[in-house]
DNA sequence: TTGATTTACGTAAGCACTTACGTAAATCAA
DNA sequence: TTGATTTACGTAAGTGCTTACGTAAATCAA
């Protein structure tokens, strides 16, 4: 049995994509069985030619849907072929025009009989269902290329400003998503060390207790976030167990998380928040520095090996 | 207006390669916003090994419509990813068997919503219309797969034994193919010459009353192809101006004239038959090879200057 | 007018497939 | 069994597009 066309829908674009090179192979059959040394790909350029008269390579590249780099380097094979003629535009020096030569147009005289049997066949192929066939194909494109352009914009505002993430303090019950964040993302880029594993699972104790907080970032009431700020001096904590789910990363969450704790930093009177992280972590750093963070020489020695970079802000 | 979607049937191999494309770059979309470092590409085959458990390069790639290579090479970056695993066939030490590994098997548990999404999308998009759009879709893949074949079969038969073509001997009304037939030939391989001119105009005086024949090869009644007999001697001809039409070479119209004017030159007691020709012209070498005619020296000079060859049958 | 930006086009490199070819194991034919 | 053919797989090269980048002309902004 057809594998792809058992999955359906997932596999539809490797099922339109195999359809594709059928057709085009079908194409390059009646092609060569008439003797023309035309390639199938060169038809939509060669007909929008011939329909629309001499046109740019970018015009051209639009209205086929290509890049014109694409549409550059065929219209150089069909101007070797004798083809098409290039020629200034009288009135723009950068454009180059393209235009069907006379051998040209007495090859899609040639031609036209042969894609009405084309046409004709793929008619009969589809039957009484040609025309919804093709609608639906019209529907598909135009709704993919808006829902493209909507996605885009959908990641922009992402998650967090549709009022599905929220930030809270600590809750008992969280108590193993802290851990369980955290040990997802250590792993991940360190090795675990049960050194973390005591802080991660008695946080009260070692953050809460002298004076600092956790939270988390709830997205629909499930934890996919959290941090925590421990004090370390008269007016100072450092921000500390920063971990998103991999799952949700880059959706602003990271974001909202260290708001919520420089807000409560700065009402419990705080002057200044440190950090230490890991340069290779491309994007944390870059979050860090778009909230004020700069690096800056450590006062102490580290208390982790994996830290090579320190920074703070003043609030 | 998309030009394309206007041409409609004719440009449905790009239209369906665009779409396809399309529709890859909106799922890569789905998998970078949960991040997911999976290509869509990939999800055939991911797919594949997950329902159908362990497989060998080959099997995946029949299944998938890929060739072997394509497989080959993906199952390298899924291993080196992590996700499969080679082992070896305990029956066959040619095959290797792809494998999920137990990280290719969270992955596939951690998609599965994803793809249920992305499936969800795809049912929206097509409405009602997605039944009746995934029939025709394997309607026209099963008839391409067939007609593909069929097309084959079609080409190696040719037209000639389908009785739509068949030979005839001198009839004044086809005085006009003959030259013209002759004159499309010579232009598109040298240069036409004014000689080439008053045999092909006055063929009946030139040819026929000293003792030849002319032959004309038609298809549905059409004149695609001619040639003819010189009376060079006692009992032998030299094969002349054949010509066959660009649209309908390869189709063995060629063969049909030769043979017809080689039954005839017999017919008439002839004991040799000669030909000049050019080395660049292979098709027509290759068939007058095929019907028995060698390489030999030119007995006196040539009459041609295009002529480089000289062969020669004895019947 | 001048300097900055946009636009038209070309070249180069990358990508995901293909075809072509080579090797080694399995299978078939005698 | 032996020799020929088929099959499984890998590597290399080719293909037709893409993205990235560079250049020069046109346009815009001051």
């Amino acid at each position: 049995m057809d594998y792809l066309a058992e999955l359906g829908t997932l596999a539809l674009g490797s099922r339109l994509r195999r359809l594709s090179d059928l057709f085009y192979e079908e194409v390059a059959d009646i092609y060569a069985f008439y003797n023309f040394d035309l390639e199938p790909r060169y038809f939509g350029l060669v007909s929008y030619l011939h329909h629309h008269g001499p046109a740019g390579v970018t015009e051209a590249a639009k209205a086929l849907h290509l890049t014109h780099p694409a549409v550059s380097v065929m219209a150089k094979a069909l101007e070797e072929s004798g083809w098409i003629v290039f020629e200034p535009d009288a009135n723009d020096e950068r454009r180059k025009l393209l235009r069907l030569s006379s051998k040209g147009q007495a090859l899609v005289a040639e031609l036209a009989p042969v894609w009405e049997q084309i046409r004709q066949g793929v008619d009969e192929l589809l039957g009484d269902q040609a025309q919804q066939f093709f609608s639906t194909l019209g529907r598909i494109e135009s709704a993919l290329e808006d829902v493209k352009f909507s996605k885009r914009a959908l990641r922009r505002a992402s998650l967090a400003s549709h009022n599905r993430c929220q930030v809270i303090t600590w809750q008992p019950k969280y108590g193993d998503a802290f851990h369980d964040l955290n040990e997802e993302w250590v792993r991940r880029f360190f090795s675990y060390e049960e050194k973390d594993g005591a802080l991660l699972r008695n946080p009260e104790r070692y953050i809460r207790e002298p004076g600092g907080e956790i939270f988390f970032a709830l997205l629909d009431g499930v934890p996919v976030g959290t941090c925590a700020l421990q004090k370390t001096g008269d007016s100072e904590f450092e921000l500390i167990k920063m971990a998103v789910a991999r799952r949700t990363q880059g959706q602003g969450i990271g974001t909202m998380l260290l708001d919520a704790a420089l807000a409560w930093a700065e009402a419990q009177g705080a002057k200044k928040v440190t950090l230490e992280t890991n340069g290779q972590l491309v994007g944390a750093l870059k979050l860090y520095q778009r909230r004020g963070f700069v690096r800056a020489q450590r006062p102490g020695p580290t208390s982790y090996e994996r830290a090579d970079i320190y920074m703070e802000r003043r609030l």
